[in-house]
This record gives structure tokens, C-alpha cells and sequence, in this order.
DNA sequence: AAATGCGCTTGATATAAGTCAATTCAAGAT
DNA sequence: ATCTTGAATTGACTTATATCAAGCGCATTT
């Protein structure tokens, strides 16, 4: 119950328009609440996404494994996040992403057929998805000028102003890895930027 | 008047649904011809992007300048792609991105206000955005994780094989600033591969 | 035909970041 | 309370890529 205020209030601070009491009816019909706890996994890889998750509370990381067996932190999730291998989720086809549960996660979560169910009956629901997908675009868009433009240094400063709660809730070598950076480099960049 | 029957079947074919005469006489109202010569500008950093573009014909770059001057080019962009810095073009904020016709260039432009219209009355049009956000949303994740996980060879045979013809219609150099590469360590790279 | 500019290549060197290994430290488990 | 585990740090060394510099074709201009 508490779980779907966090959801209700979500869709209407993004979309700026309020949900009827049958529009909450038919979120809560269909979006079912999911606990999983700390290191267990909401999507494997190889595995076709088919839900995608609101974080209630929690945090979780999306990341891959290459050959060598390296990991690599794409994303990083906190509450009001979305949770989805997004190409997996639209095609249905195998994931090629881990997403697993850093803290113990709370999410609600849904198939792709109700959201379009939803994107079709509830405007709120529609105008967030408008917002939403202007605000990763933009996201995205940052995210890879900085990958290609900036230094080591710089994405760190970069994401220690835009995201400065992530320093309190996620361990530094995933904070590393989310940069594309080894633990090592980062321990040593943090020594150096105090100079 | 063949300029609009590109974006006609753009539209009718990434949507999968047909535009009425109506239609096409809305789009045909609003969205404007203009021609830019090899090495204008679409749109220049500290300006807002007032216009998305549709290519009919050509190509461009959207890169930024460093403090060092170094430019990173983020985007290249052929006939059917759409030309916009997306975080300007929507929030109506001066770009940090420079967006350079490469050929002679042809494109169809309109404001965030008309789109918005399209958007509303035309669904062949909302539906074409849909598929488009999607898709946009599937490449950035894509390429996100080429950036972080792949080495600089293997982000070449990437390149290789989704987008071979880019290496006919882009010069070396301008394939290595998008790959995030020097122009020498692009080159070595081409010898090295060959043995 | 000469001259200019430009993209590509190649070589020598510099630098940023990764890798491997050892140590410390804190937190959870027994 | 002790033991174990894993994160963070630090040092020594390696590697990938950038930088600087020179030279070579090739096209465009004069």
C-alpha cells in the first residue's frame, strides 16, 4: 500500500498530472511488489528482461562481465529509479546485463504489455514516459561527452556534483567501476584531489 | 516537394502506419527546406538549438571543444537521422555542442513547438517517436557500454560492423575522434588488425 | 607546372591508467 | 573474543594510448 504512494507520487511529480482513483486501481491491479535481497538478482544475463522495476527503496547495479571477467557498472540505481535492461525489455531478446541488489531492494514491477496497457489508459502514465525519455536522453547525452572528453579526474568531480548522495550509498570500487576505472586509480585519484 | 516524400516514407515506415493527406499537408506547412554548404553550421555551442533536423541529403558531425582544444565529435549523422542537440532542443539552454554539415546538406527543420503539434495530431507521427526514443534509448546503452568495456580495437570492429558504411562516406579522422581515438593510434590500429 | 594544404602514416617518447602483490582495517560470522 | 572476509590503500611495474614531429602522397589552387 505504501509501496504504490511512493509510485503514485512519483508518476505525478514527473508528469505534473494527477491519477484518478481508477487509474490508481489499475497501477495497483498490475504492478506487483518484488523483494529481493541484498546480492541476489533482478535480471541475469542471457536472460530476456520481461520486467521492468520501480525502486521503492534499495539500490541496485547493472553491469556486464567481458571476456577476461571483468566487470563493468553501467548503471547505478536508487529509489523513484527505473530497473530494465532496456533493449532486452522492448525486443525481448537475451540480456546481455546483470542487474543485482546492492542493499535490499524493494521494487514494483511490471510486464512491457501493461505498460503499453497503461501508456494507452492513464495520461499521467503517458506524459511521464514523455518526460522520462527527454530526461535520459539528455542524461545519456552528458553521460557519453564525459566518457569521451573528460579525464579520470573530471568524471569523478563530474559525478561527485551531480550525484553526491552516491558517495553515501554505494561502495568505492563500484563508484570506480561505474567511471570505467580500476579501484586502484580511483583510491589514488581521491589522495591527490585533496593536494 | 521530393524532400518531403523522404520524410513521408520515413515516417510511414519507422511507424508502420500511413499518413493521411491532412497529414502530410501539416507537415509539409512547418517543416522548413534549408540547404547548408560542406563546413556550415547547423548550430553552434552557446546558441540554443531553436530546430530539429531531418536529413534528406548529406552528413554532419556534432562534437564539442575542450579547454585544450580538442574536439571530440559525439555523433555522426547520415540521410534519415534526425539533427539536434536534444538537451538544448527540448530545456531551450545554450548547447555546449557544435553540429557541422561534413557534405552538403539537406535537411528539413521545425520547432520544438510544431513537433509538439505533430505529436498531438498526427499518430503516425507519435508513433514514430515512440519507436525512435526506443531505439535511441537501445543505441546510447550500446554504445555506453562499448565506451566503458571494450578496448579500442574492439570498438572498431564494432564501428565495422554496424555502421561499415560510414568508413565510405566519413574520413579516418573524423572515425577516430568518434571512437574516442587519436587519429594516429586509429591508423597503427588498422595495420595491426591486418596481420 | 609549381605551390599549398590536408589527410594519412610512421617513429620516438611521454603519460595516464591498469595490473599484480602486499598490508591494513573494519565488519560479520563462528 | 577470535577468525574470516572483503574493501581500501600503497608500491612497483607494465601496457595502452596520446603527443610531438617528420615525411609522404594526393587533390585543389594559382
Amino acid at each position: 500500500m505504501s509501496n504504490f504512494e511512493a509510485l503514485f507520487d512519483y508518476i505525478q511529480e514527473i508528469s505534473g498530472k494527477l491519477l484518478s482513483a481508477d487509474d490508481k486501481h489499475l497501477l495497483m491491479e498490475h504492478f506487483k511488489p518484488k523483494k529481493l535481497r541484498k546480492r541476489q538478482y533482478f535480471l541475469q544475463e542471457g536472460d530476456v528482461c520481461k520486467y521492468i522495476g520501480f525502486i521503492v527503496k534499495g539500490s541496485a547495479r547493472t553491469f556486464t562481465v567481458d571476456e577476461k571477467g571483468h566487470e563493468h557498472i553501467l548503471k547505478l540505481s536508487l529509489e523513484k529509479w527505473w530497473l530494465a535492461d532496456f533493449e532486452s525489455f522492448y525486443l525481448l531478446t537475451p540480456s546481455r546485463f546483470n542487474i543485482e541488489a546492492l542493499e535490499d531492494l524493494e521494487v514494483l514491477q511490471s510486464t512491457n504489455a501493461q505498460i503499453e496497457e497503461y501508456l494507452k489508459h492513464i495520461p499521467a502514465f503517458s506524459a511521464m514516459a514523455n518526460v522520462i525519455s527527454q530526461n535520459y536522453t539528455i542524461a545519456n547525452q552528458k553521460r557519453m561527452q564525459a566518457a569521451m572528453s573528460y579525464t579520470a579526474e573530471e568524471r569523478y568531480e563530474d559525478l561527485i556534483s551531480n550525484y553526491p548522495h552516491f558517495l553515501q550509498r554505494f561502495p568505492q570500487n563500484m563508484i570506480a567501476s561505474y567511471l570505467g576505472l580500476s579501484p586502484e586509480t580511483l583510491s589514488r585519484l581521491k589522495k591527490n584531489s585533496f593536494k
